[in-house]
DNA sequence: TAGATTGTTAATCGATTAACAATC
DNA sequence: TAGATTGTTAATCGATTAACAATC
C-alpha cells in the first residue's frame, strides 16, 4: 500500500465499485480487470494498477472474486458504513435529493435538512422535517454529521460552506456554480450540470440559423 | 488552433466562462491568468497553456479584458446559441432539472419533457406538459433536439438512451448510476453524487463505534 | 521608461500501457 | 498439462510547470 495513492486512482474507485455492485445484483461471482475494463471503457492495465496500489485481490488464471472485491473496494472507500448526511436548501434540488433513493443502497442517507425560509421551515420532506438554519451549526454537532449536500443560492453558498465547516462537516458536495473556498483538509466535490453540459456542446457542431 | 485539444482541456474551459461570467456581473473589466488561476485553485501557466490552443487573446503586462475572454470561450464552447434540452423521467429528479434556474443563463432551456407513467403524462411541470415516451422520438426530431438530461430509473436508462439517439439527440447527460454504451460520435457525460461523496469519504476517518 | 503579464518553449513530472513472469 | 489472468516492471505517452523573451 503506498503512502499517498494519486487522486486521479480514487476518483476511479467508485466506478469501479458501481460496477461491481451491479454484477453482485445479478449474481455474477468472478470477474476480470478485462470485463470491468470494457464495461467501464477504460484499460485493463489500469484497472489493475489501480488495485494494486492497495494490495492483491485476484487470482492469476482465474481473475476477482466479485463480492470479495466488492467488499474490499467498499472498505478502501470507508463506505462499508453509512454515512449520515445533511442537505442545506430545500427548493427543487433539495428535494430531489432528500427523495433520492439511490443514496440508501450505497452508504448514505439525508439525516437532516435546513433552509433559511420561514415558511419552509417545519415543512416536511420524506418524513423529515425542514430546519431552520439559524440552529445548523448546533444540529450538525449533536448529530456528529460529516457530509453535506450544499443546494443553495451562489449567493448564499460560500457562507453556508462556512457554517457547515463551523459545525464539524468534513466533506461537502456542492450543487452551486461557484467556486467555494474551504480550510485544508476539508473535502469539496462539485455537480454542476451546466459545465459537463459545455463540455458536450463543444464537440456539436452549432445550429444554423 | 489545433487539430485536436485534449478533452481534459475541454473539461477546464467551462470552469474559466464560469469565472468569468461572475466577474462580468460584478463589472469586473480586467483580469490576468494568476487571478483567474488562484480563484480556480490551478497554475496560471496551465490557463495559459489551455487558452493557447485556441489563439491570443490577452495582452501582456495587461492581461484579460473579462467581456472579450467570455465572448471567445462561449464561441469556442458553442454557447453562444441557446440549446434546447429534453428531460426524460419526471420523478424528483426531473422535476428538479425542469425547474432548475442555472439553465437559462448559461445557453441551455429544457423544452420538452417525457415519461412512460400514465398518471404523470399531461400533467405539466414549469408550464410544461409532461409527454409520454412512445412519442419520444418523433418530438425529439421534430423539435430538433441535441441534448437530453436522462434522469430514468437505472433499468430503463440504456434503452431510453438508444432511443434519445434514434431521436436525433448527440449529446446526453445521464443522472443514472449505470454506465450506458452510445455510438461513435454521441457525446456522454455522467453525473453520479455517490460517486463523488465515494471519492470523498477515502480521505475520511471512519466513524469509530 | 519600468513594471507587469502574455504566449511559448523545454524540462519535469506523472499517468497510462504493453509486455511478461508468475501462477492459479 | 494447457490456458487464462494476475501483479508488476519498464517504456511510452501526455500533461503540467518553470522560465523567459516579447511586448503592452
Amino acid at each position: 500500500m503506498d503512502a499517498s495513492v494519486p487522486a486521479i486512482v480514487i476518483n476511479r474507485l467508485p466506478l469501479y465499485l458501481r460496477a461491481l455492485d451491479l454484477m453482485v445484483e445479478n449474481d455474477q461471482r468472478l470477474t476480470s480487470s478485462q470485463e470491468l475494463a470494457e464495461w467501464l471503457g477504460i484499460s485493463s492495465a489500469q484497472i489493475r494498477k489501480d488495485l494494486s496500489h492497495f494490495g492483491e485481490f485476484g487470482k492469476q488464471g482465474t481473475g476477482y472474486e466479485v463480492p470479495f472485491l466488492r467488499d474490499q473496494l467498499r472498505s478502501i472507500l470507508n463506505v462499508d458504513q453509512l454515512w449520515d448526511m445533511a442537505v442545506v436548501g430545500a427548493g427543487a434540488l433539495g428535494h430531489a435529493l432528500v427523495n433520492y433513493g439511490g443514496f440508501a443502497h450505497r452508504s448514505f442517507r439525508v439525516r437532516a435538512v435546513f433552509d433559511v425560509d420561514p415558511d419552509k421551515i417545519g415543512q416536511s420532506i420524506n418524513g423529515m422535517a425542514i430546519e431552520s438554519q439559524t440552529v445548523m451549526v448546533e444540529r450538525l454537532q449533536t448529530m456528529e454529521i460529516k457530509i453535506a449536500l450544499l443546494a443553495v443560492p451562489v449567493r448564499a453558498a460560500q457562507h453556508v460552506a462556512d457554517l457547515l465547516v463551523k459545525g464539524g462537516v468534513r466533506a461537502i458536495l456542492s450543487y452551486a456554480p461557484i467556486t467555494i473556498t474551504v480550510p485544508n483538509g476539508i473535502q469539496l466535490a462539485y455537480i454542476d450540470p451546466v459545465v459537463a453540459l459545455q463540455s458536450m456542446t463543444y464537440y456539436l457542431t452549432p445550429v444554423v440559423t
